[in-house]
This record gives structure tokens, C-alpha cells and sequence, in this order.
DNA sequence: AACCATTTCAACCGCCCGCCA
DNA sequence: CTGGCGGGCGGTTGAAATGGT
């Protein structure tokens, strides 16, 4: 109620943001930074609100993010850092280098959930199915289709309350792997944030946030001054692709003239091959 | 080929929390 | 201590893509 929204929406754009956007974005972050979320539509030319710019930062133009489905690895991570956290989408991010929450949220309701309910496991409470129908489903009732439908995140709260999953027509396979906590004990490490994030960026104390690779980020522009984006048919949807991206254009321009990088100074940034392991993009 | 249903995921919304004056 | 502000988080929405008939 009563309180003011994050900005005044008179005049500002809202839905799929475009290349020229994108491209105002990252120019403006490159050489600025974020200091303040609220002042970079304003100084980047944007008629976006500053958590737009936020959002589209940290979920789509971050540098070091991963794109494509998780790898088997961490689904897994995923799954054992769910059943340990709930639905704390960005501290079990943070447990995943290059994947942000919004992505890994997606991926439990879209993928995963699905797929522990194939192998007979209750995504709420990583349970068997059967036993948490013993518990949670006194009666059954025809609520299939009403429960697909359903498929609709879990609060945390809705942990502890009563659920009402739907009955997979198969049998349920997997049990193993469930302790005596009802949680999920795979032989996965888990990996602390500081064997996984970028080593060089600060650890920043507020947040899981990969927004603070952006702490780095400003010097690109500094140590690439003449840098400039291509002018013809840029696509964002390509920027991260494996094709093209604009790291690669980065090192391009430079090399081609004859520049060296300083790899020591432009270490943070991170990357990952496509069998998902890690290495330095700068 | 056309239509409808389902799935996916980028983006938005509103609340919460921590910081600071 | 308190209230305002900004950032972050989790839940939800809806357009686009994909699949099925």
C-alpha cells in the first residue's frame, strides 16, 4: 500500500527490451559500473526503470553468464541445493557460477520438477511420492489435471503444509539417494561460493547477486578505449551465443591492433566450454 | 496447412531487508 | 529509534515457440 513505486512508470517502456537497449546497457555498465541502479536509465539514455535495468543486467547481459540448459551436474547441484534451501533461488545461484536465480527458477518449474515427479520423487519434499502421498494425500481425489495445472512454485512455507501431488502413473524407481531427513544425499560436493566465483571480483557481502561482476566490468571500456560495437545487424539474442559474443569482439578489436591484453588486470570475468568447465574469458 | 494446446522463459510486480540520515 | 530509500528476492505473467491433432 501506501508505497511509492521504484520509479514513476509515466513514460517508460516496459516488456522485451531491444538490441539498441542492450547495447545502451552494457556501454553505459562497461564504462560506468552500476553505482546506483536508479541513475543508470537516466545517464545510459534508457526509458527503462532502474530494476529493469537491473533485471536485464544480472538475468541476460552479464558477461559471465552461462547460457543453455544446466548440464547433468548441476541439475543435480540444483536438486541438492533445493532440498537444502527451498525455494531460495539466488543463494542456490550463487552455488552456480554463470547461472542466476531467474534462470535456475525457471529451470525447476519447467525441467526438474518434472522430471523428480518422472523418477517418482516429490520436488517439495524430495521424498518418494509414495511415502509423501501416505502423509500429505489421505484421499485421493482426481486431481491430475488440476495438479499438473498446478505445477506452480512452492512457497517455502508450503513446505511444511499440506500438499497435494499428483499421482505419476509410474512406479517410482528412485529411492535411493533420500537420507532419513527426507533430503537428498547425492555424492555431490557441495561447492562453496569462494572455490566457484570469480576469484578476483570482491566478494560482495550483500548478495549472491552475480550483479557484482560488474565490479569489474567498468574497466573494459577503460582498457578497450576505442572499442565500439558493430554497427550493422547486431542481434542481442547472439552476444552469448557460441558463435559470437561480444567478449570475442572485444579481444578481436583489440588484437587487430595489435594490442596485447593484460590478462592479469582483466582476469575476472569468467567462462565455460561447452562441456561446462571453467576458464577466464578475461 | 490450420488450428489448438502446451511449454518455455524473459520480464514484471510487489514485498522484504538492510543501510543510512 | 524511526522512517525513507534502494537493492534484492521470489512469485507470477504473458508472448513466443513448439508440439500435437
Amino acid at each position: 500500500m501506501g508505497r511509492q513505486p521504484c520509479c514513476d512508470k509515466v513514460g517508460l517502456k516496459k516488456g522485451p527490451w531491444t538490441a539498441e537497449e542492450d547495447k545502451k546497457l552494457i556501454n553505459f555498465i562497461l564504462t560506468n559500473g552500476h553505482c546506483c541502479w536508479r541513475a543508470v536509465p537516466k545517464l545510459a539514455g534508457l526509458l527503462r526503470c532502474g530494476k529493469s535495468c537491473r533485471l536485464r543486467w544480472t538475468n541476460y547481459l552479464r558477461p559471465d553468464l552461462k547460457r543453455g540448459l544446466l548440464s547433468e551436474f548441476e541439475e543435480k547441484m540444483v536438486i541438492d541445493l533445493h532440498a537444502q534451501l527451498g525455494n531460495r533461488w539466488s543463494k542456490i545461484a550463487s552455488h552456480l557460477p554463470g547461472r542466476t536465480d531467474n534462470e535456475i527458477k525457471n529451470n525447476w518449474n519447467t525441467h526438474i520438477k518434472k522430471k523428480l515427479r518422472k523418477m517418482g520423487v516429490d520436488p517439495l519434499t524430495n521424498k518418494p511420492l509414495s511415502t509423501a502421498e501416505e502423509y500429505h494425500r489421505p484421499q485421493q481425489q482426481d486431481q491430475k489435471k488440476q495438479d499438473d495445472k498446478t505445477m506452480e512454485p512452492e512457497t517455502s512455507s508450503s513446505l511444511n503444509s499440506t500438499m497435494t501431488e499428483p499421482k505419476e502413473e509410474e512406479d517410482h524407481p528412485m529411492v535411493k539417494g533420500v537420507d532419513t531427513n527426507g533430503f537428498y544425499t547425492h555424492e555431490v560436493p557441495l561447492i562453496e561460493p569462494h572455490e566457484t566465483l570469480i576469484p578476483n571480483c570482491a566478494p560482495s557481502t550483500s548478495s549472491s547477486s552475480p550483479s557484482s561482476s560488474s565490479c569489474h566490468s567498468s574497466m573494459f571500456l577503460e582498457e578497450f578505449p576505442g572499442f565500439e560495437w558493430p554497427s550493422d545487424d547486431y542481434n542481442a539474442s547472439d552476444l552469448w551465443n557460441d558463435d559470437f559474443n561480444i567478449w570475442d569482439l572485444l579481444i578481436n578489436e583489440e588484437s587487430d591492433k595489435g594490442m596485447a591484453l593484460d590478462l592479469s588486470l582483466s582476469s575476472p570475468l569468467m567462462g565455460f566450454d561447452q562441456d561446462s568447465h571453467p576458464y577466464q574469458l578475461f
